[in-house]
Formats: C-alpha cells, structure tokens, sequence
DNA sequence: ACTCAATCAGAACAAGTGTACTCTCGACTA
DNA sequence: TAGTCGAGAGTACACTTGTTCTGATTGAGT
C-alpha cells in the first residue's frame, strides 16, 4: 500500500471512523470542518490522493458515495496452518475474512447447537450454526444439513435425503437413528451455511 | 419491533444490503429505481414509517444520511437446535451474534487449515481459525490449541503441553505422532480462540 | 357505504453538494 | 535557481437530492 502524507493519513483515519460510526460517508463540507479548514479545495486534493493510492473510491457527481476500499470489519488471514507439516504463510497478499459481511446474507439467523448428534459432520455441542432460510424445499440438495422441523414439533439439524416422496434426515452420528417423513410432515427451516465455534476457555 | 408492512419490509431489505454493500445510503431516487416505482413519494412514506417504527433514522435534509438503527453486522440467534431431539426457540429475547465484534479482539489474526491433524478437536481441512497472538509463553494453559513455529521452520496447529522444561505438541489425530521441543525451539504464534467454517457447496 | 391508512404519479422548489477554477505559500529536488 | 508537488483560501456553478405539494387508487376495517 502505498504510504500518505501526514494530511492525507488524518482524513483517511477520520473517514474511517466516521463511516463505521455513521454507516455514511460525510460531505466534503463536513470533512473540511472537521479537518478546521476553510475551503473546499484541501479536500478535495486529499481524496484525490486517497483515490489515486487505491484507499477509497466514490461515485462522480453524487452526494457522500466514498467507501473505504480496505476492508473495516474483517480480520486479516495471514497464511494456511497446520497439519501434514506444511505450511504457508500468505506475505505479500494479505486477503482478509470478514466474518460479517461476505459469506453472510441478510436474513441469516444463527442457532446453538445442543447434543452430538452432528459430530460425524464436525459440528459438535455448543456451535453456532449459522442457517439461511429455505424458500422452496426442492432446490435443496441431496446431503445438505438442514435445520428440519417435523410435525410442527422440534426441530433438529440432520443430513437432507430425498427418497421418493419421503425425506430422511440422517444424522452424523451412529448412536442416533436415521428418521423417515412424508415431504408434507418435515418443514425444512434453512440450510447450513456456516459453522462458528468460539468454546475455547 | 413493531411489524411491516410488506412494501416497507421489501424497502428496509434492500436498503439494509445496499447500505452494507456500499457503505453509504442511496438517494431517495435510487431507492424508487430499485423499487420500480415512478415517483419519489412512496419511497418518503415508507421511509417516514420506517423511522417512526425505530428501524432507520437520518440527518433530516442531508443527502444520503440513512442508518439502520438495528446492528447490521451481527445476525440474530433464534435459539438453540437440534441432536438430542430437542430443541428450544428463543422468542421474546433475540440475542445477536456479532460475529465481527463480541468474541474477536484487535490484533487477531485468521489461518486457513490444511490437512485433518486436528480432525480430533472438530477442526478439518478447510476451516478458517481465529487466532489470538500469545505474548508471554508462560500464561498459555495445558491443553490449549496453538499455531506452534518450530525452530524457525514451519508452523502448526497443535494441543500444548508441558513437560518440564520441555514442550508437546499432540495433535488431536491418532495418525500423526506427538512431537517434542525444548521450550526455546518453538515459538508460540497464537492461540486458538474460534473456529469458522462456511465451506458448505 | 363510509372512513382511514398506505400506496402510487407527477411536478416543483430550495438546499445540500461535488466539482472546477484562480490564487498563494512552503518544502523539496534537479 | 527554477520547477514540481502538496497544502490551503476563496469563489462560482450546475447537478444531486430531500422535501413539499396536489391528486388518484387501493384495501382493510367499521
């Protein structure tokens, strides 16, 4: 990233907060007060600057359209770990995990995940599930984990089976028994999307 | 929270991704596009009830000023699900799950996971951990999962333990075996503090 | 049948706002 | 020493945009 001058720094960093505060971006006026300048032109330089360096971006013409291009919320990824004695550490291209904004659609919802019924799958008590809601239950596909709700009873995360006009829900786990309905009797409440786990003392 | 109606329901979506997507609010103009609509006033109503009903709020007379007074970022927790054949829905107190804010802290950093040595501990090839950089090696409990650099060499994510002056890295897989160090070979990048996983098709 | 609220079209206005322009000044560099 | 670049003041203009009108339509209660 390319380094700013000390003008320059000071309005990125009061951007920044003042978008993640407002969920806006401020009008050049409100930047040049905020900066204790008089006059619009400071500013504008400024943002050129910011433009030109790759920090933000904005719409021509139209009123407060800046967006901070680096990403506020997420939390940088630094490389690949673990495992078979390899590893990977990611210097140059730091890619960022915004757990808030990119994997996730509005309209998700999140539910707790009680027993072990889903170990096989990795998901184990006390995981957070993160469901996106299911509209037409025939786009669902085979194997999916669902959040099933069956008679208007309870509900459980299991395996998505079709079998004729019957619907298992397996499962991931050989202590629980594999469960068969009609299509009519299980009202499938969303799709599993995303796992989060954060039960480490 | 006061119910919609479903044309301000259908607006307070699209403006809650358009906000989130863009860092910024549309104009009023840009709404009654999206909306299909063909005069500025609708979209006035709607937005005069959205207000009045607590979702959004603006700067009255600044051009795109609109916040969603509800936390974008986090998404709701309905309740906890599944396994046991039991399950429980969370109706008048809808926690938040932030998954941007609560659980993480400034300086924390994300690996991607390569191979099943931590299969043991539900962590599998593919999932993103959530690390918290470790300053004093000291304050690191037995039995914690860490990012471990060996002697310089590559990094792993490993159970810790003690054994003298001495240090084991178990994996959480029988597969693999146990590795031992003195305490000064290994230095201790982070520990594990959550587990995200959206590798779901 | 009546009322009321919510939803639409269309037009108009005033303020907010981005942008362009001309200057000056200081710091750094060839 | 001349030249370039970033910072800043001040002014002006055109467009964007919120807001306010006047009406018409629909649907749900009563």
């Amino acid at each position: 990233m390319e380094p700013l001058t000390e003008a320059q720094q000071e309005l990125y960093d009061w951007l920044v907060d003042y978008i993640r505060d407002n969920q806006h971006s401020p009008s050049i006026r409100q930047m040049m007060k905020a900066m204790g300048l008089k006059s619009p032109a400071p500013i504008q330089s400024r943002l050129d600057h910011l433009r030109k360096k790759g920090y933000i971006d904005w719409s021509e013409g139209k009123a407060r359209t800046i967006r901070i291009l680096q990403d506020i919320h997420g939390i940088p990824v630094y490389g690949a770990i673990a495992a078979g004695y390899v590893s990977e550490v990611y210097t140059d291209e730091v890619t960022r995990l915004d757990l808030a904004g990119l994997p996730i659609k509005s309209g998700d919802y999140a539910l707790k995940v009680n027993g072990d019924s889903m170990i096989g799958a990795m998901i184990q008590d006390g995981d957070m599930v993160i469901m996106r809601p299911v509209h037409d239950p025939q786009s669902i596909r085979e194997g999916t984990i669902v959040a099933a709700r069956i008679e208007r009873g309870e509900t459980t995360l299991k395996y998505f089976h079709r079998q004729g006009n019957q619907v298992q829900l397996k499962p991931a786990n050989q202590d629980y028994p594999v469960q068969e309905f009609l299509a009519s009797q299980v009202d499938i409440q969303g799709r599993l999307v995303a796992v989060w786990r954060d039960s480490f003392d």
